[in-house]
RNA sequence: GCAGCCGUAGCUCAGUUGGAUAGAGCGCCUGACUGUGGAUCAGGAGGCCGGUGGUUCAAGUCCACCCGGCUGUACCA
């Protein structure tokens, strides 16, 4: 017969104790932060039907890849939601009569089927807010102060951390003055003019087939907006160089792979060029600079103005270029934005390198090595959404939200917060030493239980060494211990592990170590809450 | 998807040019210590050497395929 292996799917794990008292506290935190502003929650279940997530490839009747999909009991197709959002407008469009602006907030876990790497799983959680049904720029303006406000709350203090704005209808500019697209004003939308490409192939290629691993690139496929937005998404990863290679010639990365360019003009990269680097410290010149990029293209007129409307709102709440800098390389994948975009990330040095010096493995050069979970990307972000609900009712319905990556930020946390003593949700253990004392040990814990205080009786065998051994392994603070002697005086001793484990590195000697019995005292029965309350309080909770 | 690297104890890894019962450190368990964690010492458990097929007198070691993992790259609503 053969027995099961236990083992972890992909890209799933199992999260233990300690992170999750983590995560804990750290949604706690950005929950007031939310509910400061005026969200409200909501849940929304984990299974969609695929086409509200809005994944059925065009002209085919099965869903498109990247999601856990599935044929139900009626044959149709069913999914694991891939982020908040979708939800979201189902829910806006299905209760008609709820109160606009809807304003809600949601925690939980998504689902995406693709490739885990470094910090990335196939099954992560997120914690999102929406404005759904104004056009306001304060919404905008709103949800760049709450990362930040939710960033600080969870103990990323400022500095450590930037938010970055920028708009993609400025972005849609540059690329209609380089005339990849057209903006149709009344419609507000973009026509994708697709410029033709010659056929390109890698110089060493002598593959006939040039359709594979190029990411849906071909050679002889039309350039369209989509292409260049990818492109300049790379620019963190492949620098200014790589992305020049990207747009015109191609790019040979340093594994080898090729990939086709896009082939452009000079004229059309330079304009990318200089709008990629075009941001200086002010966000009011960057937009100037914006502007002399953008020329006339309405679009791009238009982001600019609301970029300043945001510049202003930020500017009267105190939010200055410290915390929140209009960036243009901020792209946000090809998601469903629609204008202004935002993303917040953590400043390497202060969360990253500086940190590493004490605790962290060596390779084989000696260097120390980053942790596999090295915080990476963004934390947080978002970004004006107008069509969304439309696919549903057909009608506009502007929205604007962001979302935190909870595991990221809290693979950052568990950085800035290395080297604090290990705790555990139980407070005290109430140790067994007599067996046929069963009873008061319970009435013991029952007690302490009633004053709010997590307590275990100890339930495993073996003698009082044991037992202590058990709860510093798990972490727990205070035992209280009551054998014969206690009993008969109406006492119980006290431990206080963490006190003791300080006391410990100056003893050497065994009996030295016993025989004071460090950090232990005895108290009268009667005064067992009192006495571990003050103890425990003597530990910061956090 | 594509490319490169790697699979030996719970973890980190040794393992000679193919050669007999497969090794270490850490961790775990039991004890020394009368009713006390840490330290120290002694002992113990734990391996289809990722799988299958081949080469060979002989395979952890060589070859092929498969599976799994890591890294890069692509995709990422």
């Amino acid at each position: 017969m053969k027995r099961p292996i236990p083992k972890l799917y992909r890209g799933f794990r199992d999260i233990f104790a300690e992170d999750l008292m983590m995560r804990r506290e750290m949604i706690e935190a950005i929950r007031a932060v939310y509910e400061r502003y005026g969200f409200s929650p909501l849940e929304t279940p984990a299974i969609e039907y695929v086409d509200i997530l809005g994944k059925f490839l065009p002209e085919s009747e099965t869903p498109e890849g990247g999601i856990f999909a599935f044929l139900n009991e009626n044959d149709e197709w069913i999914a694991l939601r891939y982020d908040l959002t979708a939800p979201l407008s189902r829910v806006v469009a299905q209760y008609k009569d709820l109160q606009r602006p809807f304003r809600r907030y949601q925690f939980g876990p998504v689902w995406r089927l693709e490739k885990p790497g470094v910090g990335r799983y196939r099954e992560f959680y997120q914690f999102d807010f929406d404005t759904v049904g104004t056009g306001s720029l304060i919404a905008d303006a709103e949800a760049c102060c709450i990362g930040c406000d939710a960033l600080e709350a969870v103990g990323i203090s400022r500095g450590q951390y930037i938010m970055k704005v920028n708009s993609r209808k400025v972005l849609n500019g540059v690329l209609e003055k380089i005339g990849l697209i057209e903006w149709d004003a009344r419609k507000q939308i973009i026509i994708d003019k697709k410029l033709p490409r010659c056929q390109t192939t890698a110089p060493d290629s002598n593959a006939s087939d040039n359709t594979v691993n190029c990411g849906g690139l071909t050679a002889d496929k039309p350039v369209s907006y989509f292409d260049v937005l990818r492109t300049i998404d790379k620019l963190d990863r492949v620098g200014m160089v790589g992305v020049r290679e990207l747009l015109t010639k191609g790019r040979k990365d340093p594994s080898g792979d090729y990939m086709p360019g896009l082939n452009l003009d000079a004229d059309a990269v330079n304009t990318i060029e200089n709008y990629l680097t075009c941001r200086v410290e002010s966000r009011s010149q960057t937009c100037d600079l914006l502007a002399e990029i953008v020329g006339d293209s309405q679009v791009g007129v238009e982001g600019i103005a609301e970029l300043r409307e945001i510049d202003e709102f930020l500017r009267a709440l105190g939010y200055d270029e410290d915390r929140v800098i209009f960036d243009p390389t901020v792209a946000r994948g090809l998601a469903y934005y629609t204008g202004p975009v935002f993303e917040a990330t953590l400043i390497q040095q202060s969360i990253g390198r500086t940190l590493l010096s004490d605790n962290q493995s060596t390779n084989q050069t000696g260097v120390s090595d980053l942790p596999s979970d090295y915080p990476t990307g963004s934390v947080f972000g978002g970004g004006r959404y107008d069509n969304l609900v439309e696919r549903f009712t057909g009608q506009k319905v502007p929205a604007t939200g962001g979302s935190i990556g909870v595991d990221r930020l809290l693979s950052a946390l568990k950085y800035l917060r290395r080297g604090k003593d290990r705790n555990s949700i139980v407070q005290v253990l109430v140790t067994v030493m007599d067996k046929r004392r069963l009873t008061e040990y319970q009435l013991i814990a029952q007690e302490l239980r009633t004053a709010g205080i997590n307590t275990e009786i100890y339930l495993g065998g073996g003698g009082i060494g044991r037992q202590l051994k058990y709860a510093d392994k798990c972490g727990i603070p205070l035992v209280v211990i009551a054998g014969e002697d206690e009993f008969v005086r109406n006492e119980v001793e006290i431990k206080d592990l963490q006190l003791g484990m300080k006391l410990a590195e100056e003893v050497e000697e065994r009996n030295e170590w016993l025989k004071d019995r460090p950090a232990q005292f005895a108290i009268s029965r009667d005064k067992l809450v009192e006495s571990v309350s003050e103890t425990l309080a003597g530990y910061s909770l956090v």
